[in-house]
RNA sequence: GCCCUUGUAGCUCAGCGGUAGAGCACUCCCUUGGUAAGGGAGAGGUCACGAGUUCAAUUCUCGUCAAGGGCUCCA
C-alpha cells in the first residue's frame, strides 16, 4: 500500500549533492564563483570555507560590514557575470612553502590557519586569472559549465569561525545551484511545499494552538481544537501503554533542590534549568526532567526481583531554559510534556525489554503513518561512568534487541552519553524529511548516585538496570511534525472537528440540531455551520478548514432521516441513512481510520 | 547569546516627518440559497514597547521584547 504513491507521477527528480558527483562539481564551484564575486565586490571580505550543502552551497566571509538582503542582488548579478565568461578552474598541486607564501600575499589570515591543518599534497584551485582558493576540488572545467539561470543565493546568517562562538562572527551567504532551471523550480516548489505544511502556520489557520507574547517565549497555548487533538493522543498513547504491560505515574512539576543536586543535573544540567525558587526555607527547582522523580519512587520501598521488571510511564510536562533565537513553533520550546518511562529490571532482561520497546515504538508511531525509520546506535563514548562489563552487557542488549526485530541501524562509535549506550530513531515524513523523536537509554548513572537495589533470589542487594526511553519524544514536537507530516489534513479519527453539518436553509436547522445530538452522544465530534451563507460558501470554508467530511443537508434528506456526504480524502459518497453513518463514524474511531470507510 | 530581516485591524499586507488604508474575517440588513466566495452597510488600530532627535514621529536614531532565516545548542 506504500507502493501505491510512488506510482502515481513520478515528479522531476531532485538529487542530493553527495548522490550526484556533477551536482557535487557545480555546487562546490559554484562557492568560488560567490568569493570571487564578494571579493570583487567588497574588496575587505576575507574568505574562510565555502562547502557543498546537500542542496547547494555556502561560503563564509569575515566582512567589515555584514552583508544585506540588498548586497546578494549584487553578488548574484557579479556572479553570472563571472559565469558569463566562462572562467577555467584549475588544479594545482603546491608545497606547503608555496601556499603559505600566496596566502600571506593575500592578507587571508583564515586560510593560513585552514593551511595549518592540512596534510600534503596541498591543492588550489584557480579561478580564473587571478582569484584562487586553497581547495581539495573537485570542480567543473571552467564556469561555462554553470548554468547561470539555476542558481539563487537564499540568504545570509551570522555563522562563527570554526563553529565556535567564541570564535569570530562570520558572514555566511547561502546559495543553491542546479544543472538546470526546471530543477531550480523544482526546488523552488518543493519549499513553498514544505512552507504550505509549516505546522505553525497550520496551527494558527486551524486554530490548534499559539504562543503569546506576553506569556513568553516557547510557551505552548492550546486552543480547543489542538487540545482535543492532544487527548486523542493521549488517550491512545495511555490504552497502547497499559496494553504493554505499563503502569502510569503522575509526579511533581517542583522538587528541593537537594533532589537535583543528588541527581547530578545541577552540575551538568543546570545551563538548561530554570532558575530554582525559594519557598519558606528550602529552595525549589522547576523539574527538566522526569528521571529523578520516578527513581525516588522506585526507591519507596524495597524491591523484590521477582517485581521487575518494572514500566512506569508519564506524560510529564518538563521546563528546560533555551536560550532567545532558538526556539521554533512546536519543535522546540521551553515548556513541553515527555511521554516518558523507566524501565527497571534485571541485566537478563535487557534484550527483551528493548524488543518490547522497539515494537511499541512502532506500533504507536505507525498509527500516524510514520513506517520508514533510521536507526543509530550509539556505544560509549570516551568520557563515562560504569564498568566495561556493565557497557557491554547493555549494548549487547541493545544490538541483540535491533536484530530480533530485523531492524538496520548505523553504529555511531562513542556517542552515547556518558552514562550509557541509546538508540535513537529518526522518522521519515510525507516530504523526506526525518525527525528525531524516539530514543532508548540506558542508565548506569541514576541507581548509582540513588542507590537503586533490590532483593536478588540469593537474598543479597543488587542494583537495578534503569532504561530511560521515550516513543514521541515530546507531545509539543511530534504534534508539529504530525502536522506537517499531513499537511493539516488529519486522518478522521485524528481529526478535531470531525463532522460539519451544512444546512441548505434555516427550516432544517432543528433536523440539524437533533443529528449533532445524536452525533455527539456516540463520540463524533461534530458541529453545524449556521453562519447562514450559501452552501457553496458553507463547503468552501469548511473544505478550507480541512473538515474530514461534511454533511449536507436539505428538506430531502430530513424527510429521509439521511445525510449528503462530502468527504475531503474520498470526495463526493452520496446520500447516506443517519444510522449508517452512526455505524461507519463509530466504526472509524474506534478502528483509527484515516477516512470514514476503509 | 551572536549575525541578518521583520513587527501597522483577528488574518494577509499597502502606506508615510504633519497622529492611518485594502482584501478576507467579524456585526447588522436584504437574500432561504443544493456542492469551493450572493449583495449592501457598519464596527474595529497607543502603527510591538520605552527613550531620544524634531515645531511635529507610526515614519528618523538608540534600547527592550517578540517573530522569521541561520550559527551554537537541543526533545
Amino acid at each position: 500500500m506504500q507502493e501505491l504513491a510512488t506510482e502515481i507521477q513520478v515528479p522531476l527528480s531532485l538529487p542530493k549533492t553527495s548522490e550526484d558527483p556533477e551536482l557535487l562539481r557545480i555546487r562546490h564551484s559554484m562557492s568560488h564563483v560567490m568569493a570571487m564575486a564578494v571579493q570583487n565586490l567588497f574588496p575587505a571580505a576575507k574568505v574562510t570555507i565555502g562547502p557543498w550543502t546537500e542542496t547547494g552551497f555556502y561560503y563564509d566571509f569575515d566582512n567589515p560590514a555584514p552583508f544585506t538582503e540588498a548586497d546578494l542582488k549584487a553578488i548574484k548579478k557579479e556572479m553570472a557575470k563571472i559565469i558569463g565568461r566562462r572562467l577555467p578552474l584549475q588544479r594545482i598541486e603546491v608545497t606547503r612553502a608555496e601556499a603559505q607564501a600566496k596566502i600571506i600575499a593575500n592578507n587571508e589570515p583564515y586560510k593560513l590557519e585552514i593551511l595549518a591543518g592540512l596534510q600534503e599534497p596541498i591543492t588550489i584551485y584557480t579561478l580564473g586569472e587571478t582569484w584562487w582558493d586553497l581547495c581539495a576540488g573537485p570542480h567543473v572545467e571552467n564556469t561555462g559549465q554553470l548554468n547561470a539561470k539555476a542558481f539563487e543565493l537564499e540568504s545570509v546568517a551570522g555563522s562563527y569561525w570554526r563553529g565556535d562562538e567564541k570564535r569570530a562572527q562570520l558572514q555566511r551567504i547561502y546559495g543553491t545551484a542546479w544543472a538546470s532551471a526546471e530543477q531550480l523550480a523544482e526546488y523552488q516548489r518543493r519549499k513553498q511545499e514544505a512552507l504550505r505544511r509549516d505546522h505553525r502556520r497550520i496551527g494558527k489557520d486551524l486554530e490548534l494552538f499559539s504562543i503569546e507574547d506576553e506569556a513568553g517565549a516557547g510557551l505552548v497555548f492550546w486552543h480547543p481544537r489542538g487540545a482535543r487533538m492532544r487527548l486523542l493522543i493521549e488517550d491512545y498513547w495511555r490504552a497502547a501503554h497499559f496494553d504493554a504491560g505499563y503502569e502510569l505515574l503522575y509526579t511533581p512539576h517542583v522538587a528541593d533542590i537537594t533532589l537535583w543536586k543528588t541527581s547530578g543535573h545541577l552540575d551538568f544540567y543546570s545551563e538548561s534549568m530554570f532558575g530554582p525558587m525559594q519557598v519558606d526555607e528550602r529552595e525549589y527547582q522547576l523539574k527538566p526532567m522526569n528521571c529523578p522523580f520516578h527513581v525516588l519512587t522506585y526507591a519507596n520501598k524495597l524491591r523484590s526481583y521477582r517485581e521487575l521488571p518494572i514500566r512506569w510511564a508519564e506524560l510529564g510536562t518538563v521546563y528546560r531554559y533555551e536560550r532567545p533565537g532558538v526556539m521554533h513553533g512546536l519543535m522546540r520550546v521551553r515548556g513541553f510534556t515527555q511521554d516518558d518511562a523507566h524501565i527497571f529490571c534485571l541485566p537478563e532482561q535487557i534484550g527483551d525489554e528493548i524488543l518490547k520497546i522497539l515494537d511499541l515504538t512502532e506500533l504507536i508511531l505507525s498509527t500516524f503513518d510514520f513506517t520508514k525509520y533510521e536507526i543509530n546506535l550509539s556505544t560509549r563514548p570516551l568520557k563515562s561512568i560504569g564498568e566495561d562489563a556493565a557497557w557491554e552487557l547493555a549494548t549487547n542488549g541493545l544490538i541483540e534487541a535491533l536484530n530480533r526485530k530485523g531492524w538496520s541501524y548505523k553504529i555511531d562509535e562513542g556517542g552515547g552519553a556518558f552514562y550509557g549506550p541509546k538508540i535513537d530513531l529518526k522518522i521519515e515524513d510525507a516530504i523526506g524529511r526525518m525527525w528525531q523523536c524516539s530514543t532508548i537509554q540506558l542508565d548506569f548513572n541514576l541507581p548509582e548516585r540513588f542507590n537503586l537495589e533490590y532483593v536478588a533470589a540469593d537474598g543479597s542487594r543488587k542494583q537495578p538496570i534503569m532504561i530511560h526511553r521515550a516513543i514521541f519524544g515530546s507531545l509539543e514536537r511530534f504534534f508539529g511534525i504530525m502536522t506537517e507530516n499531513y499537511a493539516g489534513d488529519f486522518p478522521f479519527w485524528l481529526a478535531p472537528e470531525q463532522l460539519r453539518l451544512l444546512p441548505v436553509t434555516d427550516e432544517v436547522m432543528v433536523y440539524a440540531e437533533t443529528l449533532q445530538a445524536e452525533l455527539q452522544s456516540n463520540g463524533i465530534r461534530c458541529t453545524i455551520d449556521r453562519s447562514g451563507e450559501r452552501l457553496a460558501k458553507l463547503i468552501r470554508n469548511g473544505e478550507q478548514q480541512k473538515i474530514p467530511i461534511l454533511a449536507v443537508i436539505g428538506s430531502k434528506e430530513a424527510e429521509q432521516n439521511s445525510l449528503s456526504l462530502r468527504s475531503r480524502r474520498q470526495g463526493d459518497m452520496g446520500t447516506i441513512l443517519k444510522q449508517d453513518l452512526l455505524k461507519a463514524a463509530k466504526e472509524a474511531n474506534q478502528l483509527r481510520r484515516p477516512d470514514l470507510t476503509p
